[in-house]
DNA sequence: TTTGCCTGCCC
DNA sequence: ATTCTGC
DNA sequence: GCAGAATGGGCAGGCAAA
């Protein structure tokens, strides 16, 4: 398929609302691909070339891409920057500037390669390759190509398509209906790769599909959790819940898959790097296959201190990982468990995998289990959110406690209470407008994106900036 | 060598 | 992460 | 309630300009 052709069909796509008509028209595009085109395919309409847990970066933004613009159509940097202040979208900015006149495009698997390359270029003078290559490919390409191109490469494609959307696609180019979808999803929930799971569909079939496994090594998509707004909303959602902590770090899932351990984050990029004494942890736990979900935060065992996510979060770095790591040890408070020994266990209930999570860390004193208590009771689950709340923590997790793992799913099996949200201790308070943000994009075309509030402090007889 | 813009990713 | 919008 | 887009603060690191 040329990258034209697919671009057309982009284009269709954002002239309409209707996600059934959004899935109509995907249905089309895969049934127009050859097999080898499937997988680029799908990474490139969601803005990508790789799943999310292939460390491929583009590594052109929006300021970059204005001048590969401006060169690639002969105008100046400053006119470029001026239309795309105007018109909000660097795509409808290269459009508007991309000579009308048809080209012969390459083929999308042409402009996927080229991406790649893009994407590989580093070290000195890789800034200006890049800039190169993509000038170069927009010289090939037709406006309306030239729009999708700066899209993908911004990750923003702003046509209403998400995940779901493709799994609806491929089930209606397969079956000409939805009935695929429940399939699909739980293979792409198991493998978290979309490409993987157009291509084994076309090639393997249903089969194919259930044949992806749940393997230590490659990640999961994540449960996430649904927000509620005080504790009472709670219990009476959910009747009875498990409780833990919820702590103010970063989501890991750890993989022990022999002698090798992987580390995930909440987006399925790979931390293993950026945390040695969690890999050695795992390393140690008397199992030969495992697939762990937690938190890890900078945590001081003798004192009981949390540590606050800004330092936290200065662990996710490529230098200077042993001096910090002696400095601020990582520790993980671990929730879950997904895989043990070559069993998938998320069909379990949340009681009994929680168990085998007490059971596998019993020795270790880098990954801790997650305290659960269990409660039906508002009052009870108020204590424990303010108890957890005066810890340094942030908030509470509560989740039902016969729910298997529903990787990938946000719902209501799992709810998080947090802090500012738990009614308690919110008040009013009295501010004075100080200023205002113009901010971006369309809250620009208010006038005003944010405001500065600040409160009278009568020590210094000032008012003092709050966020 | 240092500084600062830019990008990507965490929440 | 939160917030808003369309369905 | 689901799905998707658009927004924010803050960190590290890569790169090129100073």
């Amino acid at each position: 398929m040329k990258f034209s052709e697919l671009a057309a069909n982009l284009d269709r796509m954002e002239g309409t609302n209707s996600r059934n008509e959004l899935v109509r028209i995907l249905a089309d595009v895969y049934q127009a691909s050859s097999a080898e085109e499937l997988q680029p395919i799908t990474y490139l309409i969601q803005g990508r070339l790789a799943p999310f847990f292939e460390p491929v970066e583009i590594g052109l933004g929006e300021r970059l891409l204005i001048s590969a613009v401006a060169v690639a159509y002969g105008v100046p940097k400053d006119e470029a920057a001026r239309l795309n202040r105007q018109t909000g979208d660097l795509g409808i900015t290269a459009q508007r500037l991309a000579p009308a006149a048809h080209r012969d495009t390459p083929a999308v698997a042409e402009v996927h390669r080229r991406l790649s390359e893009i994407a590989a270029a580093g070290g000195a003078g890789s800034q200006q390759k890049k800039l190169d290559v993509f000038t170069g490919l927009l010289a090939d390409l037709d406006s309306v190509s030239a729009k999708h191109l700066v899209r993908i490469t911004l990750g923003k494609m702003r046509l209403g398509i998400g995940d779901p959307t493709v799994l609806d696609a491929l089930s209606f180019a397969t079956k000409g209906d939805r009935s695929m979808r429940p399939i699909l999803e739980a293979a792409y929930n198991r493998t978290s790769d979309l490409g993987l799971i157009a291509r084994t569909l076309w090639d393997a079939g249903e089969p194919g599909l259930e044949a992806l496994k749940v393997r230590a090594g490659h990640p999961l998509r994540p449960q996430l959790a649904e927000r509620l707004p005080n504790p009472e909303a709670v219990i009476k959602k959910l009747g009875i819940v498990g409780v833990q902590p919820k702590y103010d770090g970063l989501r890991v899932q750890i993989h022990k898959d022999a002698d090798r351990v992987s580390i995930f984050s909440r987006n399925l990029e790979s931390m293993t790097e950026m945390f040695p004494e969690l890999v050695v942890a795992a390393s140690a736990l008397g199992a030969q296959s495992l697939i762990l979900d937690g938190e890890a935060i900078a945590y001081n065992p003798e004192s009981e201190e949390y540590v606050p996510f800004q330092e936290t979060t200065a662990r996710r770095r490529k230098e200077g990982i042993q001096e910090l790591a002696g400095r601020t040890p990582m520790r993980a408070f671990v929730f879950d468990v997904m895989f043990r020994d070559g069993s998938d266990l998320t069909q379990l209930p949340y009681e009994r995998r929680f168990e085998i999570v007490e059971h596998l860390l019993a020795e270790s004193d880098t990954l801790l289990t997650a305290p659960l208590m269990t409660t039906d009771s508002a009052e009870v689950l108020t204590r424990e959110l303010l108890d957890n709340i005066s810890k340094g923590l942030e908030g509470v997790v509560a989740k039902r406690l016969d729910s298997t793992y529903q990787a990938g799913a946000r719902n209501f099996n799992w709810v998080k209470l947090k802090r500012n949200t738990s009614g308690q201790l919110t008040d009013t308070i009295d501010v004075v407008l100080l200023g205002y943000y113009r901010g971006k994009g369309k809250r620009a075309e208010f006038g005003a994106g944010a405001m500065l509030a600040g409160v009278y402090d009568s020590d210094q007889d000032e008012f003092v900036t709050i966020s």
